[in-house]
DNA sequence: GCCTAAGTTCAATTTTAAATGAAAACTCAA
DNA sequence: TTGAGTTTTCATTTAAAATTGAACTTAGGC
């Protein structure tokens, strides 16, 4: 038997879903996303699909894409139970490991993808006698690039590698 | 005698302000602010309004509103020249100081309005005998934000202070 | 191996954010 | 001081992003 009514947010996971919502608007993560983290990180249990839909109010399509992006990103993983075909749900144990993740997969390709780019530019610059000025900008910004990329690797290695 | 006519971006200043928007999005940074930086980084010279305008092919609300935002984060300063009531726009010398700026502005107030809301939470979770796990979890969210805003204040100074 | 509960997909819609541009405000050269 | 040359403001328009929900697919209990 399906359950049809759902207990809305409490005071306290109304804070909580606004803080992450905050902190989602900074990393550019979607409201809906960080309602389900919210809702999840304060559950004691694990949470089956119909229960987040139900208690945030919100559609089957947004929880779907949700947690898929959620668990895509390893902050949150599922459990499954025998005997049923529901999948329940819960934040990833380590909250730093989730914003690695987040963070390797918003930041890292840009700046891999700009490194060619800025490489040719800084060429390009030279072989056709920009000023001194602009030229030694590109290559500064080239260098900035190049640390980001460094910096990035070194504090966010690909898991299990 | 005002100018009508604009030369169009060059292949390199195309790609440059690729490079500017793709760092933008990441940041949260708008499309607009991202071209009139890039413009103003691959221009040997200071720029004045109207240029910016005719380059980029933007509205005056755009350029206006754009170069009040770089200039509010530190990331361009403009000079007057006597005898004309333009102003001339360049990037500012440090690119790192810019990101330091913008970063600043961006981010460090989420973490600041958060810290109190996340000390309340975690009071009213131990009052009114939440789960172990839930508090725990709130408690690690505490730290993690308390961190980040120490760090961020130590990476971040404010200026002139 | 069915059959239906469970979850996904994606075109259409709604919501939110960004850009525009005309009017207002400011500023300084004359 | 004045007024044309600049820049800003902000209501409106446009564009982009997020959400919805009905149709579709999939998985696993029976």
């Amino acid at each position: 038997m399906k359950k049809t009514h759902f207990a809305p947010l409490s005071a306290q996971e109304k804070e909580l879903t606004k803080f992450f919502v905050k902190m989602a608007a900074i990393l550019g993560v979607q409201r809906s996303v960080a309602e389900i983290y919210a809702l999840l990180y304060s559950s004691p249990e694990a949470l089956e699909f119909d229960v987040i839909q139900g208690r945030l109010g919100i559609s089957k399509g947004s929880v779907s894409q949700g947690l898929r992006f959620l668990k895509g990103n390893g902050m949150v993983e599922s459990i499954k139970v025998a005997g049923s075909r529901r999948e329940r749900w819960q934040p990833s144990p380590s909250l730093a490991a989730s914003l690695v993740g987040l963070l390797r997969n918003q930041v890292l390709p840009s700046l891999e993808e700009s490194k060619p780019l800025l490489q040719k530019l800084v060429k390009e610059a030279s072989d056709q006698n920009f000023s001194v000025e602009v030229i030694d900008r590109l290559t500064r910004l080239q260098r900035w690039n190049s640390r980001a990329l460094e910096l990035s690797t070194f504090l966010l290695p690909p898991p299990e590698a």
